[in-house]
DNA sequence: TTCCAGGCTTAAC
DNA sequence: GTTAAGCATGGA
């Protein structure tokens, strides 16, 4: 089974391998799957599972097609469309960041490297924010092994050609958990009463992603998911990055970003967030790109 | 063993 | 308002 559902125009830039290296970084991703020629990613639609599969097609469009469950309604799907723009960031315009990092010397270099890649983002606020919460002061492998363990406990799954896919697990499912139970997972207590106090919010409606980006500015979003406990500036930071698409989000805290600037300026210390401010003064507006694209010099 | 990893909270100044 | 110490956990 393989049905086309519909195809999805792609801006000039875009380049479908620099994102796949980005997302194939880690062996223990457990939310999609990549390959040569695209991304395979369970979904829920109208409460059932499907498999969804993306590839470029000729003439540089981005195909959608269905591997296993049914055909969803027009409703899920122009959903599922809305939900793929935002994932892979396909409405934005790169055009000024490049620009701007023409005359860069730290991004010139990365965004040759790379170029066509686009911030990868995190759609859904339950999955970001836990996300970011697992990835509080650990190294990325034990994160991605949190998340695994976090998703293959709490999530749906979907078998295909021997394959399992998972879907995040849903912010209601935790109503009834208690943070020992998280424990067991390694997380340590504060992360597991962070995730439980951020699911209840979710599934009880007092915070959603419409409504933070319903507030005034990027700022009042993250003033307000500052607001709970065990979520720092870098956490919300992060969310306003990955999940609330706001180019602007500088993570300035965080210890990657500044490895990356130590070892790109020959620095024989980390830079202290004032320092990467000034850094990033040309930057404006592209914070988060800039970030994801030094991100990229890690690895 | 020590130090670090895509931090946060609390307490002290 | 800014800084320092304490907190857990796995991996090198």
């Amino acid at each position: 089974m393989n049905d086309l559902l519909f195809e999805l125009p792609l801006p000039e830039d875009f380049n479908m391998n620099a994102c796949l290296e980005y997302m194939n970084r880690s062996p223990l991703e457990c939310l999609f799957r990549t390959d040569e020629a695209g991304i395979t990613r369970m979904f829920r639609l109208e409460e059932e599972p499907v498999l969804i599969r993306l590839t470029v097609s000729e003439g540089h469009r981005l195909s959608v097609s269905l591997l296993h469950g049914t055909v969803p309604g027009t409703d899920s799907l122009e959903g599922l469309a809305r939900y793929i723009v935002e994932w892979l960031d396909l409405d934005r315009d790169l055009a000024p960041f490049y620009k701007l990092a023409e005359a860069d010397s730290l991004l010139r270099p990365l965004v040759s490297l790379h170029y066509g890649l686009r911030i990868v983002g995190i759609p859904d606020l339950f999955e970001a924010l836990c996300w970011a919460i697992l990835g509080q002061q650990v190294n990325l492998a034990f994160a991605y092994t949190l998340k695994q363990r976090l998703t293959a406990e709490y999530g749906e799954s979907l078998e295909r050609e021997g394959q399992t896919y998972y879907q995040f697990p849903r912010p209601e499912v935790f109503a009834e958990v208690q943070a020992e139970e998280l424990c067991r997972l390694q997380l340590t207590r504060s992360k597991a009463c962070t995730v439980l106090e951020v699911a209840a919010l979710i599934a009880g409606g007092e915070l959603s992603r419409e409504d933070l980006l319903a507030l005034p500015s990027p700022a009042a979003a993250e003033q307000r998911l500052l607001e709970i406990r065990g979520v720092g500036p870098w956490t919300s930071q992060y969310v306003r990055m990955r999940c609330l698409r706001d180019a602007s989000s500088f993570p300035v805290g965080d210890v990657g970003l500044q490895n990356v600037v130590k070892f790109l300026t020959g620095l024989d210390r980390k830079p202290t967030p004032a320092e990467l401010l000034e850094l990033a003064r040309p930057w404006q507006g592209w914070e988060a790109y800039a970030t994801f694209y030094l991100w990229r010099a890690l690895y």
